[in-house]
DNA sequence: TCGACATTTCAATAATATTGGAATAATCAT
DNA sequence: ATGATTATTCCAATATTATTGAAATGTCGA
């Protein structure tokens, strides 16, 4: 991944509506949830949740099926951990800015191949 | 960390620009670099290099320390390691989207305590 | 104190994002 | 087909953010 990439996916993180679209989509599990459940349970309005799901998806961060006639977004969890590993590989000093446990094991083990 | 902190972190890197200069401070090191360096580096005026550090700083990810006539900034570690944790935590089913390695520790070390 | 340098503050402008009402498209049950 | 349900798109109003250059502030060496 890179920066651009990176920019947009914490762009679509850094609004406190689409976070919390994140977070229950997370919460959800694979499984997903229909527009109208998490407008439902965030109380937004139909277009406003629309508008944010759509940046979400732009990004990478959820994914969507239609069934019939609901569409089911679900979060994308590949591209978050993407995203953690680019937080990880370029802002902050290639891991040493974790917590020792994690700098030995996780980081190194998703540092790019290069 | 609570959401709204988590959003104003990730905003603060939402942006090319921003994002740039927590790098080129991450590559610096502890040392960091002031303020002139870093605009020139990035090719910056000035006060628009200002905004943008005055924005990192604000969301606690570069801290700044005057020496003679010069301001440095350099970035802050743990902060972005407690953006990290959140985003492992709350964005990531509890780190079941990293790579097993990285699950398996690096996450679970950190989860926060309750 | 003076002059030179480093950085910030301010004000103006431009660009972008957010919101919700109304209209539209798609799907399904009867 | 008709009507009810689900969701999106279009649009306009508002708010937020980014960029620039000029002016102001602060710091130091001579």
């Amino acid at each position: 991944m890179d920066a651009s990439q990176a920019v947009d996916k914490l762009a679509a993180l850094a609004q406190e509506t689409r976070l919390s679209i994140f977070r229950l989509l997370v919460e959800a599990g694979s499984g997903g949830m229909n527009a109208g459940a998490i407008a439902e349970a965030l109380e937004l309005a139909p277009p406003t949740l629309s508008f944010h799901v759509a940046h979400l998806a732009r990004a990478g961060l959820v994914s969507s099926r239609q069934e019939s006639r609901f569409i089911f977004y679900s979060a994308s969890f590949p591209a978050m951990d993407e995203l953690i590993a680019y937080l990880t590989d370029n802002c902050c000093q290639g891991g040493q800015c974790l917590p020792k446990t994690a700098a030995s094991t996780a980081t190194r083990s998703r540092r790019k191949v290069a």
